[in-house]
DNA sequence: CGGTTATGCTGAGGTTCCCTCGGGTTCGGT
DNA sequence: ACCGAACCCGAGGGAACCTCAGCATAACCG
C-alpha cells in the first residue's frame, strides 16, 4: 500500500526548479515579492505554467527560497541558546531574523500573513525566538511581560522598515525597541 | 497674462469628485489602499475615466482622502507643544498619528514612500513632531540622540503592524518601543 | 432663453499580470 | 526500442491599469 515504488523525478523537473529558484531569488531581491512571476519564469528560460508546476503559489515559491537558506539562521539561533548573557543573546537573533528577512521587499508582509505554506519555517522561528525570551526573562534581563509574539511583531516591524526606509534607519528603530524590551 | 477670469467648476465634476471620495474612503477601509480604482470608480457609479480625470494617480487620490482629515490631526498636534509634560504630548502624538494612518491598510507604505503628493500633508506632520521631539530633549526626557526622523519611523512601523497584526500587539510594540525612547 | 464653448464624462481598447488546463513532449524504466 | 508516467508548453479567460477620441452638458453671454 504505501510502498509505492516511487520513480525517480525527472532530470529536466529537477534542472527547472532550480533555475525558477535562482531566478525567483534575483527577481525578489531586485523588485520585491509582488514582482511578475511570469517575468520569474521567462528570465528562467521557461513557460509560465512551469512554475506553477513547481510552484502552485506565490507564496508556496518564498517558503522554498527561504527554506534554502533557514539552516544557517536555525544553527545560529540554537547555538544562541548557549550564550552566556542572554540578553545580548536575544538582541543578537533579533538583528539576524531582521537582516534575513529583509532580504526582499514584501517579505515581512507575506510571514505577517502566517499562511499555512509558511508554517514550518515560522514555526521553527518563533519556537527559538521564545526559547531566548524565556532565558532572558529568567535572567531578570526582560523588562516587564514582554512576550515572544512582541518579539516576533518587532521583527516584522524593523524587517518591513527596512525595505521602506534607509536600513540605517530601521536599525536606530531596532535598537529603540529592543532598549524599551531589554533592561541594561 | 494672469488674469485668466476662470470660469466657475462644473456642478457635475463636484457631485463626481465627493462620491468618489466618499467611496474611495470605504473602500480603502475595507480593502485597504491596494483596492481596484476601477471598482472604486463602479460604486460611485461613475466611468473609469472620471476618476482618472479628478485623480491621476492612486497616491493623488489618497493625499486628497487625508487632506480633508487632516485639520483635527494637526490642530491636536498644535495643542500638545502647549501640553506641560513634553514626554507625555510626544507619546500622545505619536499614538495619535499611529492610529490615524492605520485607517486603511496599506498606508503606511504609501507614506513611507514620500511621493511628491504627499508632500504637503506629511511635511506639516513631520513638522510638528519635530516640534514636539526638540521640546521632550530639552526638558531633558529624550534617550539619546533620538531624532524627529526615528519618530517618523516609528510612527509609520506602528501604523504598519496594525494592518498587519492585532491592533493590541501593535500598540504592545509601540509602547515598547516609546519606552527606549523616553526616560521614565 | 437659445447659442457657443470650455469643461468634463464616457467606455472601448491596448497592456500587463494572474492562473488553468488540454494536448504534446520527454524522460526513466524495462 | 518502446511504454507510460511525469512534465512542459502556451493559448486563453479574467481582472485591473491607464489612455484617449469623441460626445454630452453645464456655465456663460447677449
Amino acid at each position: 500500500m504505501t510502498g509505492a515504488a516511487t520513480r525517480r523525478p525527472r532530470a529536466d523537473a529537477l534542472r527547472n526548479r532550480e533555475r525558477l529558484l535562482a531566478e525567483a531569488d534575483a527577481v525578489f531581491r531586485e523588485q520585491g515579492t509582488g514582482a511578475s512571476l511570469e517575468g520569474v519564469a521567462r528570465r528562467a528560460g521557461v513557460a509560465i505554467g512551469t512554475l506553477y508546476g513547481h510552484f502552485p503559489t506565490r507564496t508556496a515559491l518564498i517558503a522554498a527560497l527561504l527554506d534554502a537558506r533557514n539552516r544557517e539562521l536555525f544553527a545560529h539561533g540554537d547555538a544562541l541558546a548557549e550564550h552566556p548573557d542572554p540578553a545580548l543573546a536575544l538582541a543578537d537573533w533579533v538583528r539576524a531574523v531582521v537582516r534575513h528577512a529583509a532580504a526582499y521587499q514584501g517579505l515581512a508582509a507575506v510571514l505577517a500573513a502566517r499562511s499555512d505554506e509558511l508554517q514550518d519555517s515560522c514555526h521553527r522561528l518563533t519556537a527559538i525566538g521564545e526559547r531566548l525570551v524565556d532565558r532572558a526573562r529568567a535572567a531578570g534581563a526582560l523588562r516587564g511581560d514582554t512576550t515572544g509574539a512582541d518579539v516576533f511583531t518587532l521583527m516584522n516591524a524593523a524587517a518591513w522598515a527596512r525595505g521602506h526606509d534607509t536600513p540605517a534607519q530601521a536599525d536606530r528603530l531596532l535598537d529603540l525597541a529592543l532598549a524599551g524590551m531589554i533592561v541594561g
